[in-house]
DNA sequence: GCCAACGTTGGC
DNA sequence: GCCAACGTTGGC
């Protein structure tokens, strides 16, 4: 099963308010990337899991699982005059952005630093470290079992 | 807050 | 279609 990194900015949404919606199911929305949507609609599929990654706060890096529950549907947000994701150029016959739902599984005891990330020899082709600003981007199989190793040693 | 990297826009 | 200008991301 596909593996999947989701970035977002805990002070925006993190994975306490993932684990704190009903179901522990939440909206991923806002992408506003041609290779993120790309990913999104057209790669990741349900029951895929997602490696939550946390950017722009004091602890950097991967801080727990979730899983895909559906297929990518057009984002609401982009007809929506009053919100910050709303998209003039986009239409109802013609969406231009995407989201999905997932559901929270676990939130590890301790984040996977970048810091950490960087230096293990396993990980250091991840798209993490070649595409800093991609927010949506796969997992290599072997580096998400590696992932897995790191997390059970926790 | 700084700044490098990178994505997007728009004139030509 | 090129590319300069500009905007955004994200680590530090």
């Amino acid at each position: 099963m596909p593996h999947w990194l989701f970035k977002t900015e805990p002070s925006e949404f993190g994975i306490a308010d993932l684990t704190n919606s009903p179901q522990r199911t939440a909206r991923w929305d806002g992408i506003r990337n041609y290779q993120a949507r790309n990913f999104l609609r057209d790669n990741v599929s349900p029951n895929d899991t997602v490696w939550i990654y946390h950017s722009q706060c004091k602890e950097v890096g991967l801080v727990g699982l979730a899983r895909v529950v559906c297929a990518a549907y057009p984002d609401p947000a982009q007809w929506n005059p009053e919100s910050p994701y709303f998209d003039s150029k986009a239409s109802r016959e013609n969406p231009r952005w995407y989201c999905l739902d997932i559901q929270h599984q676990q939130t590890f005891p301790r984040p996977i630093l970048l810091r950490t990330i960087k230096q293990l020899a396993p990980l250091s082709n991840m798209v993490l470290l070649k595409q800093g600003r991609l927010s949506i981007q796969p997992v290599s199989e072997p580096e998400a079992q590696f992932l897995l190793t790191q997390v059970q040693a926790q």
